[in-house]
DNA sequence: CTGTTGACTGTCG
DNA sequence: GCGACAGCCAACA
């Protein structure tokens, strides 16, 4: 990382979310840097290219907040889904046990 | 240049 | 347990 892009830096961290698992927008930027850019976070990926799986990205209750900005309504819970992640009523099931931490993962 | 908004979170009542 | 308020920073009108 040669300069502390910060959202070239919120790409790498979501484009590391292993497929399954899921993230928070807080914790990204906690790993980055304050927890209270995590709002930045939201909207480096309103930008984030393709490659970027921000579906994989959820508030801090694991509900499907950034749905709305998808093409399709159901299309962020359909790719959750396709992954093996429970999704109901816009909220991710057994969301702590498929939250993935970059902190600790990538340490 | 000023003001509002936003894919959030934590704290207070 | 839930609703309201504040903080943070960048993009947009």
């Amino acid at each position: 990382m040669t300069n502390s892009n910060f959202y070239q830096k919120v790409y790498d961290v979501v484009s590391q979310i292993p497929e399954g698992n899921v993230t928070t927008y807080g914790t990204i930027a906690k790993y980055l840097s304050s927890p209270q850019s995590s709002r930045m976070v939201g909207w480096a990926l309103n930008k984030s290219p393709e490659d970027v799986p921000a579906h994989r990205v959820v508030n801090r209750i694991g509900m499907l907040s950034g749905k709305i900005h998808f093409s399709g309504i159901n299309l962020m819970q359909q790719l959750l889904e396709n992954e093996g992640i429970i999704v109901e009523n816009n909220q991710i099931i057994d969301f702590e046990n498929l939250f993935w931490d970059p902190k600790k993962e990538l340490n």
